[in-house]
DNA sequence: TCTGGGGTCCTAGGACCC
DNA sequence: TCTGGGGTCCTAGGACCC
């Protein structure tokens, strides 16, 4: 998100107004789409819940256990929940009474005891994901994955190969093929989602939000000043919570300030490269390509404990969780075909402090006994003083392996085997 | 009411090599 | 004995995103 800007090209100042820069905006004239599902866990949820539509519902706590999916209980209120969750999606209706994804759950039950709470389906929701992106790429084929509920559309070549045909205006073309995606989306699925069009990522993303849900917003270069400067800093992807309370102390709260704002100043108190980003981004100038295909970089699996535990009266526990969260690891490398060099271990203490360490092997491996070796050396860097509420194990540096052997599998069935003894 | 889990990218210092 | 740069890899932490 911060990388460096490019270079112009071929050494053309960009000077707006200027009839090259106006030639080469002309023919780089891009059509990109952000597509956003509409509180997507909770909506996938009300397809199984039909009876819950209208009420305040948010997804959230430990995941769906086998006994949950049979059981034909009642859906809890939130009113007497008690545990570490956050929500991960609250319906509108839920939003409307204060609470939101990322909230604890202790606090949202202030906010909306009446809220029903539905623990998450991951399985479901990647099985919707699916569904939903192969809708799109039918229509539109060059797509690039943000997640399980967002993507980004180049939607140019469409735009621009259709222009005898359809009409005149190529973002009227444009927004009658978001049109197109939005049903396609909904026939597939049943589900609604948001759009928005604009000439680049950055914009885009910041449009589908406008008009949530069921929205589809299309802005060009002229809509910036009006559509996009009010809105707070905070809005544009790459500005979070730090650097958007950093920037208030600036006097800068909106993207418009931020545009206005002396780049220098911006480079003084935020470095070269993010400085520079921020000046550009505020005037929504961006020209990432959308990436339509892209390698793993890592694999992780992490747990937080229900109660902090001690690092030695809970240490058998500690173990066993530690295990099998490299078991975990090994598995998920396999199944997406990877091996790693880098194996990191996480661990966060009762004070939220987290720390990491991390050891890089001589060769690359997915197999869990050398894993648990690795995490265990990283173990022993850690101070162990504290009560910890959070441990991880993450691979890195991975290379893409063979198919797995007989042999591999016997000696992977072997060190899991002696892992638990 | 303390704050999930799975990721990416960036920075910065030190080791080590040329 | 001291003094250079540049390049790459490794490690730790942190911001940010979904």
């Amino acid at each position: 998100m911060r990388a460096e800007r490019k270079a112009e090209p071929g050494g053309f100042s960009r000077k707006e107004g200027s009839f090259w820069y106006t030639l080469l905006a002309v023919m780089a004239q891009r059509f990109i789409a952000h597509l956003d599902m509409d509180a997507f866990y909770a909506s996938v949820e009300l397809l199984r819940y039909p009876q819950l539509r209208g009420r305040p519902v948010v997804v959230g706590g430990r995941r769906r256990s086998a006994v949950d999916q049979s059981s034909s209980a009642a859906i809890p209120t939130l009113r007497h929940y008690s545990g570490r969750g956050v929500i991960t999606t609250a319906t509108y209706e839920a939003r409307a009474l204060g609470v939101h994804s990322g909230m604890g759950l202790m606090k949202a039950a202030k906010l909306a005891p009446e809220a029903l709470l539905l623990p998450a389906d991951f399985d479901e929701y990647r099985r919707y994901s699916r569904r939903f992106k192969d809708a799109v790429r039918a229509v539109a084929p060059e797509i690039e994955d943000r997640g399980i509920d967002e993507i980004y559309i180049d939607l140019t070549a469409l735009v621009t190969s259709t222009a005898e045909e359809g009409a005149p205006d190529p973002w009227a073309r444009a927004r009658a093929v978001a049109i197109d995606i939005q049903r396609a989306v909904r026939d597939a699925t049943g589900l609604s989602c948001s759009i928005g069009v604009t000439p680049n990522k950055l914009l885009s993303k910041i449009a589908s939000d406008l008009d949530k849900p069921g929205g589809l917003t299309v802005l060009t270069e002229a809509d910036i000043a009006v559509r996009i400067w009010p809105l707070p800093a905070r809005k544009l992807n790459g500005i979070g919570p730090k650097a958007s309370a950093r920037l208030e102390n600036l006097g800068i709260r909106t993207i418009g300030e931020l545009a206005r704002a002396d780049p220098l100043l911006l480079i003084e108190h935020f470095g070269r490269s993010y400085g520079a980003w921020m000046h550009e981004a505020a005037h929504g100038r961006d020209d990432r390509a959308v990436i339509t295909h892209s390698e793993p970089k890592s694999v992780s699996r992490e747990t937080t404990f229900e109660n902090d535990l001690h690092p030695v009266r809970d240490r058998e526990r500690l173990s066993r969780i530690f295990t099998d969260l490299c078991v975990r690891v090994a598995e998920d490398l396999r199944r997406k075909g990877y091996v790693g060099k880098t194996i990191g271990l996480k661990l966060r203490y009762d004070n939220f402090k987290t720390i990491t360490r991390d050891r890089t092997l001589e060769a690359p491996t997915r197999d869990a006994g050398a894993i648990r070796r690795a995490a265990g050396e990283c173990l022993k860097r850690v101070p162990l003083d504290r009560r910890i509420r959070l441990l991880g194990v993450r691979m890195g540096a991975l290379s893409r392996s063979e198919p797995e052997t007989a042999r591999d599998a016997l000696s992977r069935s072997e060190h899991t085997a002696t892992l638990f003894e």
